[in-house]
DNA sequence: TACTACATCTCGCAT
DNA sequence: ATGCGAGGTGTAGTA
């Protein structure tokens, strides 16, 4: 494809904010919170409607480079190839792609008013601790979940039966070291707070690594095996194909 | 576009491990470690030589959904639109894609040989403390940079003219809680380990949030500004560069 | 705006 | 394979 032709088509594209895809040889630099260079070879860049740009190579699962903070998108034709420049002031970045080949370019307005439903979340997870408490601990009764209190970001929190102050740190997937050392945070935030040493600290996870609960067990604290939910809010039916699934 | 030919023309693309991109009509169901749906829109589906999947919304940064972990990729014609099925075994993960409409299919062999150079890194950070101590703190000596010890990730540690351990944890953003709890982390695993208390915990970082700081000092440590370096190691004339852009 | 913590995080590295 | 930590992380939620 001619260049010439190309970058005006691209122009013309981005102008009227239409998704635009083009697969191309380039080289391409940044410049920003950190700077990288990548030498000349084959890669798809996505500019999308408002103006997020990300530039893929052929294999891996992320961007190579990309810019998505309301950048200014400029072209600018030079002798063997052309520039496409983006530009954003907060942090102050700036994108340059050589483009010296253009393979394809394809060029629509795209409409999408539909937002993800996701569930399994640690949110979800926490929203169920909170409904059955004693998937964690027979006589927990929680006061609240996922709030931020004074003594930092709480999962789930409550009291059990002897009247101990009870923190649920919930993660969703293995709990590390830094899930341990997050939660003692809390419990120690929560006893110098309110000045009592009665408070009982609890990993909530599918598992855990050795080392950490090492250190759990070290501190006092203990792990309990939870795993996320991923049935949708009101809808009954869907546990049922999950368990199929699973 | 007919959608027989469409899915025909996607399926042969694929088998060729061309890199494949789709933009369409569809919805979208993800079952594995959450799960998640989405109604019907315009997006776009990219799909790689190395079998990975993405799908973007017409905005914003990340993929709304994807497949990375070599997937089977399957492709089947319905009445009104063809599934495509990506299934991958560990993680247990299952893609479906109901496409509707195409609007355009872009498909070519790219081939890019060339990987990304980055300057800017913590590891870069790491590096200069190593080389230039005096950034961090006037006496120090360090031994060893990057050290995985039985302490855990060090990233610049020796000693100080009075005997001092010294340990610094780098960061190349405003520290936060994590950052300091991590160096806590660190410190106490050397105390214990050593049988020594003359330890002395620093953090490296442009910025400190003021609750990091207020945890630093409560418990001893110190906080040292320090940016990342953003020049290529040998290239000399890029720091140059750098200090006109910024 | 700044700070905090999650993410279907992903990725690399080391055990 | 698992554990651990960085990332140009991005993103959402909140004060």
């Amino acid at each position: 494809m001619n260049l010439t032709d190309a970058c005006a088509a691209i122009e013309k594209s981005i102008g009227k904010k239409f998704s635009t895809i083009i697969m191309c040889n380039c080289e391409i630099n940044y410049f920003g919170r950190a700077r990288s260079h990548l030498a000349q070879g084959d890669r798809i860049i996505i500019i999308k409607s408002d103006s997020c740009i990300l530039i893929h190579k052929p294999k891996g699962r992320n961007p190579v480079n990309w810019m998505s903070s309301t950048p200014e998108i400029t072209l600018s034709m030079e002798l063997d190839y052309f520039q496409l420049k983006a530009s954003s002031i907060k942090p102050k970045e700036e994108l340059l792609i050589n483009v010296f080949e253009v393979y394809s370019i394809s060029s629509h307005p795209l409409i999408d008013t539909e937002q993800l439903k996701l569930a399994g979340s640690e949110r979800d997870m926490s929203d169920m601790i909170y409904e059955k408490p004693q998937l964690v601990k027979e006589d927990f009764k929680p006061i609240n979940r996922e709030e931020k209190t004074d003594y930092g970001f709480l999962d789930v929190f409550g009291y059990d039966s002897k009247g101990n102050f009870v923190i649920v740190e919930c993660k969703r997937y293995t709990a590390g070291l830094d899930a341990v050392t997050q939660l003692r945070r809390y419990v120690e935030k929560v006893k110098s707070s309110k000045g009592v040493s009665n408070v009982v600290g609890i990993i909530a996870a599918p598992s855990i690594s050795p080392k950490a609960l090492k250190m759990l067990t070290d501190w006092g604290f203990s792990y309990k095996q939870v795993n996320a939910p991923k049935n949708f809010k009101n809808d009954e039916i869907s546990q049922e194909k999950i368990n199929k699934f699973f």
